[in-house]
DNA sequence: GTAAAGTCTATACTAGGTATAGAGTCAAGG
DNA sequence: CCTTGACTCTATACCTAGTATAGACTTTAC
């Protein structure tokens, strides 16, 4: 199979598939004569694998943190479920902010309606002060 | 008022009032015989009107753009309100993708408990499955 | 046999900074 | 007077997670 197949049936680009063997979380697979990649159906697997944790939106280091948890089965799987949670913090967290941020905007679009001079607008006012 | 002092007053580290000023969203300040930069309380102001608008996690080029508007006093403002109601929308959908993805991180954190080794592991298992 | 499509590597770019290296400047103390 | 330390200057590299080229080579289809 190459580069181009498994970007078709994967759903990542060409660039990204590479990009994902350079850095280490994707197999080098084997090469044919002329040097093109070739991979076997476990290539589609493993990227999968890093889709679903980029979509979970797990750093690239993260995700090779779990590959090499898999590499040692009989081992707890705790560290896995820390970095999840952890995951989840951070996130929740985010969500925080974010939902701070909407308000400080919302209150910011309250001071002023749309029949406003640049001079008189409340938004460039209130962005001019300090918090 | 020297680089170090304007970012004792602002928050601003060194690198970075100079990152604005080579962005061109900060006045380029005068400079002393020896090539100093040379802040006057109106850069501190200019700078703190950035540091606003990126606290509100406005970019770089909208933040160019607002400052072009005060440069036209009589205009309109209602771009500086649309702008601002074009990113609380924006805010209110990425705080939407991460409940989502919240949702996921925890019903996925759900399918397995500390006690078990990673080849049990029902996270590193749902993380093998396509969506 | 040739043209189009695919692949290869290497390199540059994105945003918003952060972190150096190497050189020059300034004020204080001995 | 001179040195030391703190500050500043420019230029460049680095970060994340990709994306987008350029230029060369290979394969496939007609």
């Amino acid at each position: 199979m190459h580069i181009g197949d498994v970007a078709t049936k994967t759903g990542c680009s060409v660039q990204t598939i590479r990009f994902y063997e350079r850095k280490g979380i994707l197999a080098s697979p084997a090469r044919t004569q002329s040097n093109y990649r070739q991979y076997s159906a476990d290539s589609i697997k493993q990227l999968i694998f890093i889709k679903q944790c980029r979509s979970l939106d797990m750093s690239i280091d993260e995700i090779g943190t779990l590959l090499k948890s898999k590499n040692e089965p009989n081992a707890s799987c705790n560290k896995v479920n820390a970095m999840i949670q952890t995951h989840i913090k951070q996130v929740s967290q985010r969500i925080e902010e974010l939902e701070e941020l909407k308000k400080s905007l919302l209150n910011m679009a309250s001071t002023c309606d749309e029949a406003r001079q640049i001079r008189n607008c409340g938004i460039l006012e209130s962005l001019e002060t300090n918090t």
